[in-house]
DNA sequence: TATTGACTTAGAGTATACTCTAAATGATAT
DNA sequence: ATATCATTTAGAGTATACTCTAAGTCAATA
């Protein structure tokens, strides 16, 4: 199965403008060419785009994916290197799992705070603020 | 308890580059400034900054965070407004755990992968990448 | 065959969030 | 007092990742 680069934007949720750039940037290297110059998209190059996005959602730039491309290309002696970098992305995203976590309780403190503030008192006097919060932790057992 | 700028950068881990910033932007709009001029950066200013912070690692532009905060200087009648940003905050941030948690499922894979390329065939085969994998698959149950 | 719309390129422009510079003033130690 | 270091400002510069433009070519249809 092959795809314009029009299809393939629309299968992939990215612009044109995108995937050119991607391409210039080395990123998708296996891109074919028609006789006439066209690109023809395949699904090859979806599932290195996938392992792309991944790896750029996961907070990898640019040009460390490009890194991570060019290890594909040298092949076989390149193994063990890219398997280190998803080791290490890994723990990345571990890590940022955790971060979000912590802010969550963060956001959750914020709700009950402006949930409880008419009840409570008012926002503007500073030691309301921490009496708000030592009734939050004890309530949550903190 | 009050600190200089190059104080509160040390304790926030932010450069004093960017805590100019972040007050021009109207980010952090409470910072007193002494007789001769120089900034005294507060406790209030170091819980505003820990709310921008969060704001801003669960994805928020400062553009936004600069709404939230001329809210939060308008007073009492935004406050339903302010606690319909954490909400929706809060849905952000779940939805990044979840995108994050299926990145970690890819992610796996490919350990896997390049952990039993050895025994099990050679990337160069796309067929042989299906057949790969099939066998990760039946062995997680998916 | 003519038109319309998708595709090509190189290169310019944009948005975001800093990051740095220069020139002047403030603070502190000898 | 003088050197040294921190701080001040406005504004310029940078990095990243696109995003768009212009001028031309390719493809499909009336």
């Amino acid at each position: 199965m092959t795809y314009t680069i029009g299809e393939f934007a629309e299968k992939t949720g990215l612009s044109t403008h995108t995937l050119r750039y991607y391409e210039k940037e080395g990123l998708l290297y296996s891109i074919n060419r028609k006789s006439n110059g066209l690109r023809e998209f395949s699904d090859k190059d979806l599932s290195l785009l996938n392992i792309i996005l991944c790896l750029k959602a996961t907070g990898m730039s640019i040009g460390n994916i490009k890194q991570y491309v060019n290890m594909c290309k040298e092949g076989k002696e390149t193994e063990k290197a890219r398997k280190e970098i998803f080791v290490i992305q890994k723990q990345h995203i571990e890590e940022e799992i955790n971060k979000l976590n912590s802010y969550l309780e963060t956001v959750d403190y914020k709700i009950w705070y402006y949930e409880n503030l008419a009840k409570l008192g008012n926002e503007e006097d500073p030691q309301n603020c921490e009496k708000m919060r030592n009734i939050y932790d004890s309530q949550n057992n903190k």
